[in-house]
DNA sequence: TACATTTATAGAACGGTGTCCAATAAATGT
DNA sequence: ACATTTATTGGACACCGTTCTATAAATGTA
């Protein structure tokens, strides 16, 4: 039905053709292009000089499992390079930094890691050994262990998908100058607080935005989660020890 | 060019034909019964006996603002009923809680109150007004203000998007059978920690799962996460005050 | 009551999309 | 040399978002 799905190509060989590999790594490089609500498997065959039925070929069924070998394939750099002798919170501060620092490379893919994550099954096990080995050294275990990664994969991660949220593409320059007209309009009276910091708050804190974390950056924000996460995890591990 | 905007039907009566909030309630409707991903214009206008162009009559432009409509008709619920006399961490808990509750009831638009995020504006101002002024009475202020609000925003509501991401719809029980042979097929060797605590996680931990939260949601996970960000935040504040 | 105007809807059209199927070419194994 | 697998084509189907022009329904005004 499809391509062969072997570990690599040995006898029967990849003919001249087209590779799955190929494929998803064309489809990135135009969703990085032109955004993912254009993504279209036939512009995708076009830009590749193919007929769109060569798509359906080589990654299994559509759409929907192109998405996932893209998510797999850039989640798949995730956990090399890990130095072992570092301690679970470095081990962690880094796998994350380094998590946000990947999606940052493709911004527009970024809803596929999060919102839409079918993950293709158990593709990045790199990662969840990783992190989980991590809370194990921290001396989490049972539910306190399935809590914790989850706290940390869904605020981390989920940080990240909030970030690179998308902005609307279309008529950009009109909505910014429509929400800078909003924010310059809200009542103090009203929102008081909100009001009066709105200097060093407007275009960056995430509700009150025209632009994402493409063109400003969260880092600061990221770099408070994650030592308040990892530093709550170590006082609550060292207190129930 | 389209309805009046006018804040109740005064003099220009509503006529007696749609209203906006009627197709915004409807497409709501949709997309819980049928999900997001086959939710069109076309079958919204269907279900109300109406034709497609009609849609655009009501809403500004289209599917995008439709999106947004949906998005604050759902937020706008948020900040109502509020004890002033908690103190910031009892208040910041009640609204984040709210939050998580909220969007539990519309599963499937989780992904345009995140991801998509486009906040038609500065619908949610109270959400902000709250949370802000939570922060100022725990004693933050300027960078660490701006820096605390994405955290808590980004995690906690990242947090939410994640756990509601959209399992796929297609062809379900298939492919969770695909991926309980593929856990089940997990290397000890390789993995040896995801291995060993596979009974306490599996389809119960955000990578390693084939439902989403909400057949299996994560209580106990994301109060771990508000409190770990509550209290983590209290202690800075104590410090640095 | 009559007429002009605003409000609301209908219907058709345009170009684009995901997906599938039958036919066919290209490479491979025997 | 031939049968088989591998890879690709082109066309079809049904649906989609969006826009346009025309028309109906309600309203304001004389």
């Amino acid at each position: 039905m499809h391509q062969a799905k072997g570990k690599s190509p040995r006898g029967r060989a990849a003919v001249i053709g087209l590779t799955k590999a190929q494929v998803v790594a064309a489809a990135i490089k135009q969703i990085d292009e032109k955004g993912l609500p254009s993504f279209s498997l036939r512009e995708l065959a076009r830009s590749l000089n193919v007929s769109p039925a060569v798509i359906y070929w080589h990654v299994g069924g559509g759409k929907e499992d192109l998405f996932a070998e893209i998510s797999a394939s850039i989640t798949s750099e995730l956990s090399h390079e890990l130095d072992p002798s570092q301690n679970w919170k470095e081990r962690l501060r880094a796998v994350f930094l380094r998590y946000r620092q990947l999606v940052h490379i493709h911004p527009n893919v970024s809803p596929l890691l999060g919102a839409q994550m079918k993950s293709n099954g158990v593709a990045n096990l790199d990662w969840v050994e990783t992190v989980l080995s991590a809370l194990v050294d921290a001396g989490y275990e049972g539910e306190a262990l399935k809590d914790a990664f989850n706290a940390l994969i869904g605020g981390l991660a989920g940080f990240v998908t909030m970030e690179l949220a998308t902005a609307p593409t279309e008529t950009q320059d009109e909505w910014e100058d429509l929400f800078a007209r909003r924010v310059a309009g809200i009542d103090p009276k009203l929102y008081p607080i909100t009001h009066s910091v709105l200097p060093t708050v407007t275009n960056r804190i995430f509700v009150l935005r025209w632009q994402n974390g493409v063109r400003i950056p969260y880092d600061s924000s990221f770099e408070l989660l994650l030592d308040l996460l990892i530093e709550g995890l170590d006082m609550r591990a060292r207190k129930t020890t």
